[in-house]
RNA sequence: GUGAGUGUAGCUCAGGGGUAGAGCUCCGGACUGUGGCUCCGGCUGUCGCGGGUUCGAAUCCCGUCACUCACCCCA
């Protein structure tokens, strides 16, 4: 019997969890500071909820649940697992719309499956943090969330990330200067985003194989992707149509908010930056840094995807963070405190014989009301092995109570880091524990 | 969906046609009122699975599955 994990599924033990806890406490409390409240939906969504918004390979990765009864036959499939936490969102804000703030603000930190192949930092579940904020169409949403973003990054110990940003109505703008078509733009965009990695001559032959004339991916390459003048934005947009002017003015005006915030000294501005989700409609972002080819966040407006819902059209805007990549970054380069590390009990109380097991229970009770984490040895065992297990949890101290300390109504204390062992009444056994730990 | 690498003890891995190995963990002992260090002893295997070649396969060949990494795409 194979006792792994699903393909791509994990399980956390203990030491993990905590690091994980972490993490999200980190996200957590940096989000409510900028005023994001929590919110939690279902795993399991309607499959036509999500169909039909992550583009042509989003819905080929969404995790399908066969339909009950002769579905299971068929292969019939009505729901499904969450593919993201922005669609369940505008889900809820086209739901809820009147119970909810006009500027709805939220947070969300769980779990979203995708049915793709696994590799480093790519798992088919894993948390996504979002924060999102709705109902606003000013850039003053996508400085607070990128300074929030930010802030989550400075606290967690990261210097090197950069927050690239760009705007998907520069890139219509540019690609219909290109001549390329409604449906040739979403294959055009994904062929321009990977120019920091393949370069223009990669570039170049990728158009060339899916079928775009020579001139276009020319057109395209002198838009995007000579290096940006660090003026460009500033220029007024010769050439670009109206939605690319739009667009810059946009951008200028993300970049020039953000410029007290603690994201504005890590905004890049990418011209090619793409991302592939179809619901983006205007600024879209990503986190990167530079030891993990993937990003560790990713977002931007979707002004659109509340209306496939409810049909008025509610402005919106987001990232999503990535906690499994953070994780692999953070374990990689060692930047988690020492702290988590922390042994799961202040101390251990030792069973010398079998008999006396209700008093110790008792025991354990007084140190457990004084504010101590008490482990309690499950059985009568030779002494010696109970501080070897004690010594293998890293707990700190070990309670003893012999014949000789039954005999005189006296605990034996014993500090497991110093070798000192020392008899304490009863009462003072707590306190003296929580002195030594306090330093 | 495509490609590459790796599957041997609970874990990390060595062995590349001739009896299945090491380190760590675990258990016992030296040390029956005290852990870490040391020393001694011990347990554990369908060598991923199926087939083929061979007198003989963990080893070579084919297939298959799993994991890892890369591509695609993405957090």
């Amino acid at each position: 019997m194979n006792t792994g994990p699903a393909r791509g599924m994990r399980d956390f033990l203990p030491e993990d969890v905590r690091r994980r806890q972490y993490v999200i406490g980190v996200i957590a409390d940096v989000y409510q500071r900028y005023g994001f409240e929590p919110l939690e939906t279902p795993a399991v969504e309607n499959l036509e909820t999500l169909q039909g918004k992550y583009g042509e390979e989003g819905d080929r990765l969404i995790f399908k649940i066969l339909k009950r009864g002769e579905g299971a036959e068929t292969g019939q499939a009505d729901l499904a697992l969450r593919y993201d936490l922005t669609v369940p969102l505008a889900r809820v804000v086209a739901e809820y719309r009147a119970r909810l703030p006009k500027f709805f603000k939220r947070y969300q930190v769980q779990p979203v499956w995708r049915a793709d192949r696994p590799q480093k930092g790519r798992f088919r579940e894993f948390y996504q943090c979002d924060v999102d904020a709705i109902g606003s169409r000013s850039m003053v949403v996508e400085a607070e969330l990128l300074a929030a973003a930010a802030d989550v990054f400075l606290e967690l110990g990261f210097a090197d990330f950069r927050i690239v940003v760009n705007h998907r109505g520069l890139l219509n703008a540019i690609l219909s200067q290109a001549g390329v078509a409604g449906d040739d733009r979403g294959a055009a965009l994904v062929i321009m985003d990977k120019l920091d990695k393949i370069g223009a001559n990669g570039v170049r032959e990728e158009m060339r194989a899916k079928g775009f004339r020579d001139e276009v991916a020319g057109t395209l390459l002198s838009q995007l992707g000579a290096e940006a003048p660090a003026d460009w934005l500033e220029r007024p947009g010769d050439g670009l149509n109206e939605e690319g002017r739009a667009a810059m003015q946009e951008l200028r005006g993300i970049f020039s908010l953000s410029k007290g915030t603690s994201a504005g000294p890590h905004l890049d501005l990418d011209r090619a930056l793409a991302r592939g989700l179809s619901y983006y409609t205007g600024s879209i972002f990503e986190v990167r840094v530079p030891d993990l080819a993937g990003s560790l966040g990713g977002g931007g407006r979707y002004d659109n995807l509340i209306g496939m819902f409810s049909g008025d059209s509610v402005p919106a805007c987001g990232i999503s963070l990535g906690l499994e990549r953070i994780l692999v970054v953070m374990g990689e380069r060692n930047m988690f405190p020492p702290a988590l590390l922390a042994t799961p009990a202040d101390v251990m109380v030792a069973v010398w014989n079998e008999g006396q097991i209700a008093d110790l229970l008792s025991l354990a009770a007084t140190l457990r009301s004084a504010g101590l984490r008490v482990e309690m040895y499950p059985e009568a065992d030779k002494i010696g092995k109970q501080f070897k297990y004690a010594s293998a949890r890293n707990i700190p101290f070990v309670a003893v109570i012999g014949d000789e300390e039954l005999a005189n109504g006296t605990v034996a204390v014993k500090n497991m880091k110093t070798g000192e062992q020392a008899a304490h009444a009863r009462a003072a056994v707590a306190a003296h524990i929580k002195s030594v730990i306090s330093g």
